[in-house]
Parts: C-alpha cells; structure tokens; sequence
RNA sequence: GCGCCCGUAGCUCAGUUGGAUAGAGCGUCUGGCUACGAACCAGAAGGUCGGAAGUUCGAAUCUUUCCGGGCGCACCA
C-alpha cells in the first residue's frame, strides 16, 4: 500500500455514525456534543458502543437508559448500521451490517489519511561516534524508525536526522586513548579501520582510558587539550577525531541498516561550531535576554539561562550554563542552535555533500563546509520530535525554554522531546556477560549499563546472537532450501524479534533487557506474527500449486453471500480486527506510541493463528465459503504484512 | 531538598479522552499433529489494580496524602 492510503472503511462508519448522532441530539435536544465512540467491552454487544447518554444526562437531568432509549427510537435508519441496542446503563451499542462492511473491503475504499501540513523532522539515534553501539542505542533508533515509518503511513512529509557529536569529549576521550595511551599515529589509526570491528576496538579503549582518568587524575590535562585541538580543527590531533567519528559513524550506519533504519541528513557538531551557529543563537539569546552574564556566585563569569524560565527557581543555583567562564559553549547552547536551525529560525544553513548511497537509490547527506553538489532542503521543519532518553528531560526543557524566550512561542509548542526510558539489563544477563554484580544489585529487577565501563550489550554481537539462533531453526525446518536463501530467513527472522523487543513496551517502561527472553521466538514475538503472515501466504500459494486461480473475488461474494458468510462470529472478528490496521497506526501516531501499533500486529496475529487451527481453507468443499475463507486469508496477509512493514519487520517466504 | 517517571496475576507487561464481568505473554497443569508444517491451537488455575481519603451516575485511570522503587537536578553530553 502506498504510504498515506490505506483501508478506512470502519473509519468512514464510525464518522458517518458519529455525524448521524451529532445532527440528532442537536435536533432533538438543542445541544452540541461531541460523539465519543469506543469499543465494546465484549465482541458480543457489537462493534460500537457510545456513552452519549450519560454525556447527555447531566444536561438534561434525565436517566442515562432513558435518553438512550428517545436516541434509538428516534435516529432512524443509518447506512452501513444493522442494528442499535441500549445496554447497560444506558451505553448504545451500534451492530454493523456485515455485509456492506464486507462489501466495502472487498472494494477496496483506500482514502488518503489525514496528513499535518508542512514537514515534520524526527531526529534519532545520535550515538557519540566513539564506539560500538548498545542495545539502549538500539531502543532509540528502533523508536525513531518505527515512528517515522508510521507518520509517513498517514501521508506526512517526514525528515530523519541523525545529529552527530563529532567534537565532543567522548570523541575525545578515545583519541586520547590512541595518541597519549597507545601513541598511535593517524596512519595507525586508519591502518585500524580496514581491521576488524573498529567500533568494538574503540569500545575497549574508551573503556580504557576512562578508568586510566580515575588512577591519574593529571591525564584529564590531555583530553583538556585534545578537545581544544579538535574544536580548533588543525593539526595530527584534530584529524585524528575526524578520522575516529568519520570511521565509527560508518559503522553505526552499518549497525542500522541491518535492521533497516537509515537518515535523510546527517548535520554534525563540527559544522555547527564552524559556520558559527552558536555565534548566531549567541548573539540572539543576548539580544533577547534569554540569558545574562553572571556577576557572581558559582557560576560567575557564566552566560547562563535562568531556571525560572525551565521549570526552575529564581535561585541562581537553578539556572543553567551555556557559556562557561573560560568562553567555551555547553552542549545545551549548541543544541539550541541546532533547534533554532531545524525550524529554520537561525538565519543561517549547512552545506552538504552525500554521504552514501544505498542500493535502493537512497541517500544519505551529511553537513559540510564547503558548498557543493545541489542538495534537498533540509530543516525548516513545522514540527520537530527529538528522540532522546528521559533521563535528558532536563536538557530538553532548557532548549525548548531557549525557543520561548526568544519569542518563538509556537515552535517551542511544536519542539518535541520524544522520550523513552533506558535499557537496562536483567541480572540474569549480567551474569551470562561475566559482569559483577553485587548481593544488592541482585535483587533488582535491573541493573543499569555503563558505555564508560564497557558494560553493556554490543548491537552487533546482539543481532549476531539473534541470527545464529534463527539459522539454528530454519536450517532444521528447512533443509531443503539453498543456504543463502536460509541466511535471508534467518536475518528477517532475527530483525523480527530484535525490533518487536524493543516496540512492545510501551516508551515509559524501562526494559530489563534479557537475552534468554529476547532469543525466544515464541509468544507475543516477532517471530510469532511473522509467522501467522507466513502461513497466509503458504494457504495462497497451495492454492496456485494445485494450479487453480484465486476466485474472483467480487463475483464469488455479491452482496448476500458475504452477509451470509459473515454472520458467524469467527470470520468476523478476524475481518473486523484485520480492517483496522490504518486505526491503530493513526491512534499510534496522536499518541506517539509505537508500541499500539506492535500490540495491534501481535492481536491480529493470534486471531489469525485461530482462524488457521480451526478452519481448514484448502479443503474446503462448499465454494462460497471456501471463497470467503480465501479472501480472508489474501486479506489478512495484506493487512498484516503492511502493519509489519510499519514496525519495520520483513516477512520472509516461509520459516 | 526540588522535579519527572513507575507500583496491576508467581514473573514481564497492556489497559484509548474516566465507562459494562480488569486483559496478554511467560511459567504451572490438562488436552490437540496423516501437515494449509505445532515458532501453533484449545482449556484450567492465578488479581482487595501499593495503602488511605476525596471528586461523581461510574475510578486501575482524575485530586490529595502516605508507603515502596527508579531517574534527573555539572562550567559532561
């Protein structure tokens, strides 16, 4: 399906009910009420359930049951309804006409959703470019991804951006490693890169050198001053950061694209430092008074943000630093810059040069300089979603207050901080890793990772872990298959599970990543749904193997026979479920929570899985309903395949 | 100390703007493969939604308070 169209048939019903009640109770009793609509409790009492009554009662001074009662007997007939009850209290359960409804699938009513005007940015990911990926870089990326994926499914114009902090201390640190700890050249460094797993061999040093600052405090004068030299931009030193990010950015893009997620634009720190962005947001926020010189008290000789303006207290030990006193700027002040620049605020822009290019003709560009070769525009978003963790929450308030004080009101509305809560690993994992844990840590329930102390779970190593156990299954399920057919399956089936992990909590839940849970496909799973999908199609393609063709669907299901067909519970459920994939992902999309459109695929998947044990398809003699059955089948395959394709899992030809 | 988040079944989690008898997965127990391949299906057991008070026709959901846990509150990012 194209992006932004997609089924809305039960979204058409809902509205055109919605407006029939509306119009209605405004004739009848004069007043404006929005409809709400919800499901029923139980499939049973019908599709439909509206709680108008009891909106209307306290108006009216009138029992719920009542005032149901007057709606049901005076509405009259609404195309598309069979039948309205009043139950409960007074809540009017709403019964489709099946038939219709399964008409109106069959005919495909493919409406373009409702898309936000302008372009939206969602920036994620952003990793320090100093080392490998972890499994938290992993929750991130998957979120962006997978929320990106879903506001395109609704028809927005969506730009994903990757910020890289290419000039920052972690960088720093591991080139530190290199040239004062190793006293490794450039050309040495670069030699290491051709090597295996750059990123884990960073990883290591930076482990390294962290603790080495904890044993010889002096040494932190070398990471003084290599970021002095990387922020000035010359020398064996500066080119050696360049080299490190450079090398390490291309290994995190590596990382992604194996579970699909890739970026429009890469803007980098070093741009932003060199075309003096800051300098602009600088001389804004002063002009504004955004922020002012501190004249004493600890932060004396500061540019700082007061913390009134964030959440904070007048005190001065609330407010925020943004220059320090030696002139240097803070990563809050660079990232408002960047803010300002996303929506196209800062009067100023990048230049850019493409990165790469993937197969697919995608390309990914990256900030620069220089001008260069004509580039899209990027920035001038309408609205901005950063996915970053809460534990940034902070930050992300001091930014967004820097766009309020200088009078962008709406932008600072419209500036997003998409949070999520860490991963953290179960101390089963911890043990399995050989990391210590104390009698204390233990009892947790989780025990948080640590980039500094190396502690944690490599992406690749995880998906690496993930393949292997996936091969182990297809290879004994599939002998028959060509190997390199088999490795395929087994990628899907692995980025599958790794991404479902990461999707079904929902963002405010913090993972207790554990590997035993993650490599077992069976349950609510990625596996499990792609699996349901697998089967669908292994019921078409039987079908075709027999050499018959699919019916003609709309010849073999006229009106009656779908009404017909339609009228035992089973079939429906499972065409109803099927129908709303385009609901979840809108109710996804204004929540901002990719975890309902995992929790809807998982739901679909099981009633499928149901339909498949109780209902043989191939076999069965009766023509109209073995047509039915087909037709489900196609349908929910399609409906399920797309929903996966949102969260971004493959479904592979069998398992 | 201040701010944000979380306490729901043995475990891990869902629970739409307050709505009908609080739901899944895992685990446990019982059944189901001559195959549209069981990475599956059916069934059972399992809950004073952390405690208390309040708001109202109605609260897991909103308010207050207490208890228990997590994360922030750098001239790091």
């Amino acid at each position: 399906m194209r992006d932004g169209y997609y089924d809305k048939v039960f979204h058409v019903l809902e509205s055109r009910i919605q407006a029939a009640f509306a119009a209605f109770v405004k004739a009848r009793y004069g007043s404006e009420v929005a409809v709400a609509t919800e499901q029923p409790k139980q499939s049973s009492f019908g599709e439909l359930a509206l709680p108008i009554a009891f909106q209307l009662a306290r108006q009216l001074k009138k029992a719920p049951k009542a005032i149901a009662a007057e709606i049901v007997e005076g509405i009259g007939a609404v195309e598309g309804v069979a039948a309205m009850e009043i139950a409960g209290n007074g809540y009017i359960n709403v019964r489709l006409d099946r038939g219709v409804y399964g008409r109106l699938l069959l005919g495909g009513v493919a409406q373009a959703a409702a898309a936000k005007p302008g372009k939206i940015i969602v920036e994620h990911t952003n990793i320090n470019p100093n080392k490998a990926a972890h499994i938290g870089h992993l929750r991130n990326s998957v979120l962006g991804d997978t929320f990106v994926r879903a506001l395109r499914a609704c028809g927005n114009t969506v730009e994903v951006q990757n910020y890289i902090d290419n000039t920052g201390v972690q960088v720093a640190d591991v080139v530190v490693g290199f040239h004062f700890l190793e006293k490794k050249s450039v050309t040495e460094v670069r030699g290491l890169i051709g090597g295996a797993r750059f990123d884990y061999v960073c990883w290591e040093l930076y482990a390294r050198i962290s603790s080495y600052y904890k044993d010889h405090p002096e040494a932190i004068e070398w990471r003084k001053r290599t970021l002095h030299e990387i922020e000035e931009g010359h020398g064996e030193i500066a080119e050696m950061g360049h080299v490190v990010a450079d090398a390490i950015v291309e290994c995190h893009l590596k990382t992604m694209r194996r579970l699909g997620i890739t970026y429009d634009v890469l803007p980098r720190e070093s741009e932003i430092l060199h075309l003096k962005f800051w300098a602009t947001a600088f001389e804004q926020l002063k002009e504004r008074k955004a922020i002012y010189l501190e004249a004493e008290g600890k932060n004396k000789g500061c540019w700082v943000m007061p913390g009134a303006h964030f959440g904070g207290s007048e005190e001065a030990e609330d407010s925020k630093v943004i220059v320090r006193s030696n002139g240097t700027v803070t990563y809050v002040g660079k990232d408002i810059a960047y803010q300002l620049w996303k929506f196209g605020l800062l009067g100023k822009d990048f230049y850019y040069r493409v990165l790469k290019t993937y197969e697919d003709g995608h390309r990914i560009w990256v900030s620069t300089t220089a001008p260069g070769d004509g580039s899209p525009a990027f920035g001038h978003g309408a609205e901005v979603f950063n996915v970053i963790d809460s534990r940034q929450s902070y930050l992300q308030d001091v930014v967004v207050a820097g766009l309020q004080q200088l009078g962008y009101r709406e932008q600072a509305d419209k500036s997003i901080h998409f949070s999520y809560e860490m991963v953290a690993l179960s101390p089963r994992t911890c043990v399995e890793l050989g990391i210590e844990l104390s009698e204390e840590d233990k009892q947790r329930p989780y025990v948080e990772v640590s980039g500094r102390k190396g502690l944690g779970v490599k992406a690749d190593d995880l998906i690496d872990k993930l393949i292997e156990n996936a091969q182990r299954e297809v290879d004994s399920r599939n002998p028959e298959r060509p190997e390199a057919e088999r490795r395929k399956v087994a990628e899907a089936i692995a980025t599958g599970a790794l991404r479902y992990v990461l999707l079904k909590f929902t963002r405010n839940t913090v993972i207790a990543f554990d590997f035993q849970e993650a490599l077992s496909f069976t349950g609510e799973s990625g596996p499990y749904v792609q699996y349901a999908a697998v089967r669908a199609g292994k019921i078409l393609r039987k079908v075709e193997e027999r050499g018959e063709a699919l019916p003609d669907f709309e010849r073999a299901l006229p009106d009656e026979a779908m009404a017909r067909q339609l009228a035992g519970e089973d079939f429906w459920q499972l065409l109803l479920s099927a129908s709303k994939a385009g609901s979840a992902i809108e109710r996804s999309v204004a929540s901002g929570e990719p975890s309902h459109i995992a929790r809807y695929a998982f739901q679909l998947a099981q009633d499928f899985s149901n339909f498949y044990a109780k209902y043989p398809v191939v076999d069965e003699q009766d023509e109209e309903k073995r047509a039915l059955l087909l037709w489900m089948t196609q349908y929910f395959r399609r409906q399920l395949e797309y929903t996966l394709g949102v969260l971004g899992i493959a479904v592979p030809e069998y398992m």
